[in-house]
DNA sequence: TAGTGGTCTAGACCACGGA
DNA sequence: CCGTGGTCTAGACCACTAG
């Protein structure tokens, strides 16, 4: 790990250890070069990074203070596994609906930029909270990236299968956001009916080599589901 | 403007005007350096920049690559004023509903962290999108920050009289968003049936200060709105 | 092995905010 | 005016990719 992660990790433990607030202070940049005996640039890196994650932010002349924002039970999708990230404390539960090695359909083709000779994973899973019906997902994933899934993995946690295991990193995301209508078979799974709106996100994930290896849909439970996203003003 | 916000635009014509693909390679660092003449953290300040912003993405030992999502009429509420920068080529419209001085609600209060006694600009309109009602926004701007509203102003871009007339910076956005149902005032406005499914956004505007300026709860049309959110993994 | 991005340092100077 | 973040350079070395 380069050494502006861990001045980034412990930065962060800092503001949650001392439990600071939107607005509060950190220390200059003088004072954590000092602290951590570092380069200006490393700790400049830093700062970028938790800028970049919406812990803090920077203003010229003044400081870098903490960004917080208070609402609890909100899926961060600007983040990579925001789910297990935001959720931490609600009891989180994924029961397989299906797994199967299969070729692609053109919408995988077209979302995965891959050719029709290309297998993927299918999986289908039902996602609960605290017991409560939350979302029905299904993935597709490229098996040239992705070689091996069974029942375990995807009612553990694919993502830190991916990860711990298969030593995948992921890059970036695309996602796509709409209202949809669920169909009879989702609504069913959701003690919903069929007609009923839901939060349709589809999500694109790539490898940090830019290679898209996951393309997902999910429908979420409109009454379950509530999202935080974070913007910023690049003028 | 910085060096590197220059580069950083010069690269973005590049990749607009020779029509480059997602994939397609950017020239290297090096060869960076000498087109523009600056040192190296100067053309990686420029590519962080456009990181951030979704047009590019950096691979170890292979190069820069450009980072384009094909889908139109997407809007990208990662970016502030999203709106224009998303939807050019289509014809928006916004109309004034309501626009009075008045003091914060305790909700407007929380939001924006203030006192009662702080007054703020209340502002209610109806956006149409090629003649397709899209959304009701109802927008509280901080009277000490926004000192002045009118009809012009608020029907052409409330975000472009901020920037380029007032100076103001906008910073940073804390968005959050679910499905609601419509209530019988709104639902009338965008030709729908009261308890018909939105699209709910509430949003937190700040400036480059930390000080928030702006709240807004936007109702989309279901059937006219869809949302893009770029996200990055932080692994 | 050559090319490319990633990290890091040391140091200089600029721009802005607040007391 | 001082403290603070912002920009920029020059240069060294590391880590990864691909042919």
């Amino acid at each position: 790990m380069p050494k502006y992660k861990e001045v980034a990790q412990k930065i962060i433990q800092k503001i949650n250890s001392n439990d600071m607030k939107q607005g509060d202070k950190l220390a200059s940049i003088e004072e954590l070069m000092k602290q951590f005996d570092v380069g200006k640039n490393t700790i400049l890196n830093a700062l970028t990074e938790l800028e970049k994650q919406a812990y803090i932010y920077q203003v010229r002349g003044s400081g870098s203070f903490v960004r917080k924002h208070k609402r609890e039970g909100y899926i961060n999708i600007t983040e990579v596994n925001g789910l297990r990230n935001n959720l931490q404390g609600f009891h989180l539960d994924a029961k397989l609906l299906d797994l199967k090695a299969t070729k692609p359909t053109h919408e995988v083709m077209a979302n995965l930029n891959i050719a029709e000779n290309e297998e993927v994973y299918y999986v289908k899973r039902l996602r609960s909270i605290e017991g409560r019906k939350f979302s029905v997902e299904e993935s597709y994933y490229l098996k040239s990236v992705v070689p091996y899934l069974n029942q375990q993995i995807v009612e553990d946690s694919i993502f830190n299968y991916l990860i711990d295991d298969l030593k995948i990193e992921p890059g970036f995301i695309d996602h796509f956001l709409r209202v949809g209508k669920l169909n009879k078979i989702n609504a069913d799974l959701l003690n919903l009916e069929p007609g009923d709106p839901t939060v349709l996100l589809e999500s694109i994930f790539y490898l940090k080599n830019g290679q898209p290896f996951d393309y997902s849909i999910i429908n979420y439970h409109y009454e379950e589901s509530q999202f935080f996203i974070q913007g910023a003003s690049y003028i």
